[in-house]
DNA sequence: ACTAGTTTAGAGTATACGCTCTATTTTTTT
DNA sequence: AAAAAAATAGAGCGTATACTCTAAACTAGT
């Protein structure tokens, strides 16, 4: 790793902590070099301007959460509770990590078409592994059989759900805690229970407190 | 209509295209007043600043908001799907209007205790609606008996759902079409289908396309 | 050790932002 | 019609912002 990675990951760090506590808007450059020490000139040899830094956090995480995305279900698979969940908490973890993004998301994609571009691309990749969680619990007969159309509606059902339910929290002026959070996980179980099979029911029934209906 | 009524309301209106076009940040003061064709004196002699001017808008949505929700639910009584959609379609209706709002939710309502407080006080009234049109449809039979606790989740599942479907659909890169709202409306219709009686299953198989379980 | 390239410091600048203040016009009250 | 109050104009000011530029320091290859 050469000094100027050094330098940028550095910045990206002290970039994230900032935003996170005072919004993308109220955090400048400036500020960003002075919390680290370093010059606003250093700044800007690594990194144009704000948006820039904004688009390489989104970067890192990206690639971060599908790296992490693919050790939880590669060994066993996709497709059966356990692993739905850990996705779940994992998604929220980072949703919680670079919370500036997901809080600001809807105005940053706006106010950057570059970054939209990126958003769009990775939010297309999560639908598409929400749908191949679903479609491997059916093979696996955790989930009956769903018609086409209605397993779209259910994977973005699933998908919006995870990604807004921290800024629900949030803006419904509700801390970020595990109680919260295993709330989250279990309005994700509500949403699956109808498409559970029989066998899944039965197994699903005796662990954890999910509600029959 | 006093003649400062009249000019404030068109800085709300005005100040409202401006946010959902460019985003507040972008929008200053001095564009509003510039767009408005009148001076920064005056503007600020109705509003002491662009806070306050948001926190006009968002009062001026709740309180539309909330009238509206009872013309469409008083007559008939919530707890029947048709005002349930209807109910759905006007609060999507009101997300366009003052998209700008939900888009930077939660960085605004960071940023602003005053604004946070009327939001928080706001979705909790949006909370209570959704609990009610529940009950009412489980005493009307149109819902089954449902366990309280399943009934409050199923609450925030709808009401979350409610909040951020617009949001989800241009972070996803989707436009606001009928297309789009109304396939907001048959996720919303698959969140209720597990919980409908035996009657209603029967009359709203044969009405729109829903598909069954 | 020399040198070319890389990295950093920090002063500096143009601009725009949020907002104020006073003077003037318009409206309302008596 | 005169006086008081409300509403508006617009110049202007202090500050912060995003960003630049040059010179210095450091690093790496030879």
């Amino acid at each position: 790793m050469s000094k100027a990675d050094r330098t940028k990951s550095r910045i990206l760090e002290t970039a994230i902590e900032l935003f996170n506590d005072r919004g993308t808007k109220a955090v400048t450059t400036n500020h960003i070099a002075a919390a680290l020490g370093i010059s606003p000139g250093n700044l800007y040899y690594h990194f144009r301007n704000k948006e820039e830094i904004i688009r390489a956090i989104f970067v890192q995480m990206h690639e971060v959460g599908v790296s992490e995305y693919r050790e939880i279900n590669d060994p066993r698979g996709p497709g059966n509770a356990a692993s739905m969940e850990e996705t779940f908490l994992m998604i929220q973890r980072f949703n919680w990590r670079y919370r500036f993004f997901k809080r600001e998301l809807a105005a940053l994609v706006q106010s950057d078409p570059e970054l939209k571009a990126l958003f769009v691309a990775s939010h297309r990749e999560h639908l598409a592994m929400v749908r191949q969680a679903i479609d491997a619990s059916i093979e696996q007969g955790f989930f009956r059989e769903i018609p086409l159309h209605l397993r779209e509606l259910l994977t973005e059902q699933i998908w919006l759900m995870a990604l807004f339910w921290l800024n629900y929290l949030e803006v419904g002026g509700e801390e970020v805690t595990e109680a919260t959070l295993a709330r989250g996980n279990e309005i994700l179980r509500t949403m699956m229970l109808p498409y559970l099979s029989e066998s899944a029911l039965r197994s699903v029934m005796q662990g954890s407190g999910v509600h029959t209906l």
